[in-house]
RNA sequence: CGGGAUGUAGCGCAGUCUGGUAGCGUACACGGCUGGGGGUCGUGUGGUCGCAGGUUCAAAUCCUGUCAUCCCGACCA
């Protein structure tokens, strides 16, 4: 292992995988585009999960969990969905194995075993959900059902990437039945704002919430709203979505109820979702050359001690010291780690902790005991300084809660500095080609002038922002009317 | 699927052109000196050279086939 990553200016796209695998996260594994997420990644998303599952719950949703897999011809019911997703869905056509008669010691699919019908392993669990539904719902008085999942999905993709895009990945889906089509929307525009909510004050990285163009929206919705987040590198990367899907997986799947009046309805439906993509999100947004830089709020570990001692006898005081405060920050909630391994020196632990994100790093040695004093680092801006041990405790908890600030600073100040208004398509050229980040434009509404965009500058609109100002103006692309400005960017 | 590249120790690589005892760095294990920013010295463990076949006295090296992975495209909520 090479001692330094490669740095952002020089391959940002490598400095992200390099970091990705020394920081421990996760791993590339035997099968072609799935991952292994490592403990210390998997860390992390048991810390989204953990606060995205609170945040679901306070808002009246009860996680179930539905199978894998989906008969064919429950996923080809709706038919948008099911043409939205037929390219990337892996397909279980049999279900046993048998000794290859023409290959010793080895296994083939046993041609006796086809299945009557194929299963499609989920690419997302409307289908299936939705026919469960149908059994559920008789009355009003069964709604709202509001479920959330938590699950794997498959998604045959062509080219994958670490967290960013993997065949298979973790997330969470929200699926609802509503009576009105009003409660619907409200639903799923209360799930963009949790996202939106969840993003900025956990993963600290500030997000524009807005809804999705007719080609971007999701197969078989009526409307997606999206978080929108910015990367360092100037690429958009959409964190979350949240669709109201009108009626169409009501009438797919037949599901209706009985108003307050005796009369038959189709219920309204929504479903949202949040991968293993956000610590894709969380890495760019904040991480340096040095390696990943993580919110406190999220960080596995957010305050790790360094002895530095020469010889056992120091390495014992000071042992006895840091456990009093370790034990102190653990009453606090605060997840400590006290690193006396004698295999590194401390230049070494140093040098680790940059890499794995550790917001808040104590280093103690023989010349702080006879001072009473520490050495308290921070990751986010690298500086260090001594400090009385006497108020080590309240000073560190504070300084948790200033680097989680800073990091949501800066990062808004990085997004605000890329948003940029432009009013010709020479400009918007020169701005996505140049400077990168969101370009805010007018446009005439069609998708012909999206796509021809799109092959022109590969860039896609991100979204039209929920707080976009009505103002008359002319398409950037065909000078047609427009009434509002819309962002593109180019995305992951 | 089109274009390019690579498979040799856990990881990163050299050796392949010109066939002749399997190498280096790192990691790992043990010991000494060390210890306030990635230490140092010594000893040691670890490889059917992706797989299959062929040529040869002899193959990591040459030939044929095959599999896999990566990169650039196409694809992608």
């Amino acid at each position: 292992m090479s001692k330094s990553l490669t740095k952002r200016e020089e391959d940002y796209s490598k400095w992200y995988n390099e970091l990705v695998v020394k920081a421990d996260l996760a791993e590339n594994s035997a099968v072609r585009g799935c991952m292994v997420i490592k403990p210390y990644g998997y860390a992390i998303w048991e810390k989204m999960q953990a606060e995205l599952d609170r945040m679901f719950k306070e808002t009246g949703h009860q996680n179930a969990y539905f199978p894998l897999f989906v008969p064919k011809s429950l996923f080809e019911a709706e038919e948008k969905n099911a043409e939205g997703f037929a390219k990337e869905c892996a397909v279980v056509t049999h279900y046993r194995l048998q000794n290859d008669p023409d290959n010793p010691g080895k296994l083939r699919v046993d041609p006796e075993a086809k299945l009557e019908e194929e299963l499609v392993v989920r690419p997302t669990s409307e289908a299936i959900i939705w026919s469960t539904y149908k059994g559920w719902i008789q009355s009003y008085r069964d709604l709202p059902l509001l479920i959330n999942q938590w699950a794997n999905v498959v998604r045959w993709e062509m080219r994958t990437r670490l967290f960013l895009r993997t065949s298979e990945f973790l997330w969470q889906e929200g699926h609802t039945a509503h009576a009105t089509k009003s409660e619907a929307i409200a639903e799923a525009r209360q799930m963009q704002q949790v996202y939106a909510t969840f993003a900025e004050e956990f993963m600290a990285m500030p997000v524009i919430k807005g809804v999705k163009s007719d080609s971007e929206r999701f197969a078989g919705a009526e409307d997606t709203y999206t978080i929108e987040a910015l990367m360092q590198d100037g690429k958009a990367l959409q964190a979350g979505t949240s669709h109201f899907l009108g009626q169409n997986f009501a009438q797919a799947f037949d599901v209706k109820f009985t108003n307050k009046e005796g009369k038959q309805e189709y219920v309204w439906a929504t479903s949202w979702g949040v991968s293993t993509r956000l610590i894709g999100g969380l890495i760019m947004t904040h991480s340096d050359d040095f390696g990943l830089v993580l919110p406190p709020k999220l960080a596995p570990i957010q305050v790790v001690f360094v002895p530095i001692y020469k010889g056992e006898d120091q390495l014992l005081l000071l042992s006895e010291k840091i456990q009093t405060y370790v034990q102190a920050f653990k009453k606090l909630g605060i997840s400590v780690k006290y690193d006396d391994r004698d295999t590194l020196r401390p230049g070494a632990k140093f040098a680790e902790y940059e890499l794995k994100g550790v917001p808040v790093r104590i280093a103690m040695g023989s010349r702080d005991l006879e001072n009473n004093t520490v050495e308290v680092a921070r990751r986010d801006t690298l500086s260090k300084e001594s400090i009385s041990q006497d108020n080590l405790v309240e000073y560190v908890s504070d300084l948790l809660e200033k680097i989680q600030v800073n990091l949501f600073d800066s990062a808004l100040q990085f997004r605000n500095n890329h948003i940029t208004l432009v009013n010709s398509f020479d400009e918007f050229k020169d701005v996505i080609e140049n400077k990168g980040g969101f370009v805010a434009a007018h446009w005439d509404g069609t998708e012909e002038t999206e796509e021809k965009i799109k092959e022109l500058t590969k860039a896609t609109i991100r979204c039209i922002p929920n707080d976009a100002i009505e103002e008359a103006g002319n398409c950037v692309f065909t000078g047609k009317p427009s009434s509002k400005r819309v962002l593109f960017a180019k995305a992951y």
